[in-house]
DNA sequence: AAACCAATGTAGACAGCGACTACATTGGTC
DNA sequence: GACCAATGTAGTCGCTGTCTACATTGGTTT
């Protein structure tokens, strides 16, 4: 027995370790493929173990689409700090960070908007969903207010700029998508130029006096 | 007995009974809680008669994304024809039918855009797809050629252009979406006059002389 | 009209799955 | 050291997908 297998009776932290393999399951053979028991199998636990962590099969994907809905309002955030405080280029690096967090996970993406998991009716997930359209309705208000389309509704605004993202996203994950590896991130900017444009710009800070 | 148990052995036309009553099932209860087991059983078949016709679960799936493509292609061309020749207005057209078809044919959108089905490898699936892309690149083509964002790369404009009602369908067609029903309608034409404006605008035909 | 046959339905079997139960083991707390 | 909630194990049940053998039908050929 290799040291690997020295397991103790309790495992440590089957909760991550089954999301982590679901991940991988559903990049592989697809989310309908996912299987409690097999998950079970690869983590070499009881085919009950996993209902210790996730009451069910949509728990479990729940809980990939609310960590999805987390991790991608982290990375849009994180990617407008990336750029200073001009609202406008943040919200164009948001849109940036939000294809690219997808292209980069693939399968918690889809996970993440799996139509099914409505259904479920999660408060936690919900909550996650919620959260992320507020940064993002935020950050477009922020640009409103700077004259970005100011005479549009805000409400028209905020599904335009999120739905290119989203949009692009669903395309450029698909097997044999609109696009190849390599120019992929320069479609990306050229993509997202066209709604929140901020080349051949100065500052809008400096436009704002 | 009612008439309509009177049925002979064959059913006549399961297939699209099969398809049918899956929409509905999805519609209600989810991809994930489709089975063909439980179709039979509605249809008052027995368990193994929807092999017959679908070899598995996936190709049940595959046919209703296949024709979900072409149906999203009909409309999107309906909606063209409905409105002239102007390539702009025609395009614009073509966004706002590919929403409402997303709208009043959720189930069926969705499976249409169920990532697993790129797993399953279908060469009628393909076809269907890259004849839909097709329709909406040769649209956007010729928008270009009219001076339509002339100076980007048509791989870009093309993406952007579909990407805006793919990602609007995303968004709308889930529970809680973004936006109430009452004001659909002009929220999407407001939406698609983001990406392809036509108000307020003499022909592109005249323009062009 | 009778024979034929491919298409389409039925019935049974099997392994795998989700979900539940009772029981076992652990590590932390009093 | 006793206790106990958290966590894992093992067994069971009904359901599912998928396969196979068999039954029924309608249209075609002769």
């Amino acid at each position: 027995m290799s040291d690997a297998d020295q397991r103790s009776y309790h495992h440590g932290d089957l909760r991550q370790a089954l999301l982590d393999r679901a991940a991988e399951v559903i990049q592989s053979r697809g989310i309908e493929a996912l299987t409690l028991r097999g998950l079970a199998r690869d983590l070499k636990v009881s085919h009950g173990a996993p209902n210790r962590h996730f009451s069910c099969k949509a728990d479990l994907l729940t809980a990939i689409a609310t960590e999805g809905y987390s991790q991608l309002m982290r990375a849009t955030l994180s990617a407008a700090n990336d750029v200073g405080n001009d609202p406008w280029v943040r919200l164009n690096a948001m849109g940036q960070g939000f294809v690219h967090w997808a292209l980069n996970n693939t399968a918690q993406f889809n996970t993440t908007m799996h139509p099914d998991l409505s259904l479920y009716e999660s408060a936690e997930l919900k909550q996650a969903t919620e959260a992320f359209r507020l940064t993002i309705k935020e950050a477009v208000a922020a640009t409103q207010e700077l004259g970005n389309h100011s005479e549009e509704d805000l409400e028209t605004l905020n599904l335009f700029t999120i739905s290119v993202p989203m949009g692009a996203a669903m395309w450029l994950t698909q097997k044999d998508g609109l696009a190849t590896h390599v120019k992929r991130d320069k479609l990306v900017a050229d993509l997202i130029e066209l709604v929140v444009p901020i080349r051949n710009r100065t500052s809008s800070l400096t436009q704002e006096t």
